[in-house]
DNA sequence: AAATTAATACTTGTATACAACTACTAATTT
DNA sequence: AAATTAGTAGTTGTATACAAGTATTAATTT
């Protein structure tokens, strides 16, 4: 597998016509990095080097990394460097718990009105997922991009904030249960049932039912995961590894 | 009522002797003069004056104030200034449903154990309460002791920070119901009592019971607000003021 | 006199030289 | 040979000159 690209120019390509991001678009592109794995965990982030590949200098840079810090995606230590977090087994279920509990939270709270563009946004997602062959790379993308729109349905900033910035760390052990061709074409079915739901409350304008369903999908693959950790590293929670990276090694 | 110190020089003046402050001691003493109103909204931080003031170059400040801007107390606009936020009604009335919503999780998810310093602390902390005469500025600063000292009773970093975040853009209202003498005592009054139950519950080692009440004099103040509110603007939320500037002045 | 425009002072944003620190390597000492 | 030390390359942190943008003021035009 692979997980990390020796530069990052390749997976700059497709930009390199307009040289110059925003520091919000420089920010987004080296999250979407690190959630999909293309910068694996302990992955060592030059200031200099990313400087080159945005084209700017190492202060739009530093303002990135310390927002990614601030996420908790990133680690700076000063003469050493900036190094893509690690996430143990226990932080992950932590982590998990609360996303889950968060749901109920933004069930409760939330007073969000579903307009046309929401629906018709969700139309052609779909579209896109049932017409497609997918990579484990792009289908982890499409399903961040759900979790974007979903959060747009989220009228708060601050639960929105808070339950994208708990999304970031978890999403990255979404591979995990992808290694396998078997698993990726299992994972795409499990998203087109999910949509067709989505899209059905959607309809109906009760964003507290779509967030029901993304819960419980939530809650599933929680237990996907809890599985695949038990059933590869038994259940005594200390013996597994610890460590994102170890995990995928093994 | 004096919001606004017209130098910082003043307010530094205690930690002169060590000039050079770390970046983040930096943020710690900025949030809580905004916190506290001595930063009112709207307030205009020049990263020259504040750099002079700190004793450090503009860099470091600018590191500050991205943290403040991510955290919601400042918004910064190029060639313009970096300001105080405001908050409105609406907003605020929101920001205290979420905090008492997420006393919910902080009391089912938390596994804190209590230990001995941390009895200790909140015993020193309650002989120093009842034993002061106080001034709003020091009322409020103990409330924000307080609070940070119930930070740390919580294991979960995400929630801490999530918990933090709202506080703080919530505490600065806490100066509305506390603009006459007899506010200030009933308000010191109401601290005490709830000092003493919460150190009742620190020493059974109860941290549901402690966040439980917590959260009951959370939303006793949210009360407290509403009524001050209701009281001088009706009940119409859309005629009265919406900042809270407007409504000191007023 | 009013409206428009140009000029100016001031602000934040960026690039970059240098300082502080780390980690590895090679030379030196024991 | 092992341990220690000094050196060196490479990293992030800080200070600062300059670029880009804003807002006020003064000059100009109508």
């Amino acid at each position: 597998m692979m997980l990390n690209t020796p530069s990052p120019i390749a997976a700059l390509s497709s930009i390199e016509a307009n040289p110059r991001l925003s520091n919000e678009q420089i920010l987004q592109h080296l999250r979407r990095r690190i959630c999909t794995l293309q910068l694996a965990p302990s992955t060592k982030l030059s200031e200099v080097k990313l400087a080159r590949d945005y084209y700017v200098s190492r202060t739009p840079i530093r303002w990135v990394l310390n927002r990614l810090e601030m996420e908790g995606l990133v680690n700076t230590r000063h003469g050493s460097g900036s190094y893509v977090t690690d996430v143990n087994w226990q932080e992950l279920r932590s982590i998990y718990h609360l996303r889950i509990d968060l749901y109920d939270t933004v069930i409760r709270l939330n007073h969000y009105t579903i307009n046309d563009k929401d629906v018709a946004w969700l139309d052609a997602f779909q579209n896109t997922v049932v017409s497609s062959q997918w990579s484990s790379q792009s289908l982890s993308e499409a399903i961040m991009d759900l979790f974007e729109f979903s959060s747009t349905l989220i009228d708060d900033p601050y639960l929105t904030q808070f339950a994208s910035q708990l999304y970031f760390n978890t999403t990255r052990f979404w591979w995990l249960l992808h290694s396998s061709k078997d698993a990726l074409d299992t994972e795409q079915q499990s998203l087109e049932t999910e949509l067709a739901q989505l899209i059905a409350a959607l309809k109906l304008g009760q964003t507290d039912i779509y967030f029901a369903i993304r819960k419980s999908y939530l809650m599933a693959n929680y237990q996907k995961l809890q599985q695949l950790y038990q059933a590869n590293w038994g259940l005594d929670k200390t013996t597994g590894p610890t460590n994102l990276m170890k995990m995928l090694d093994e």
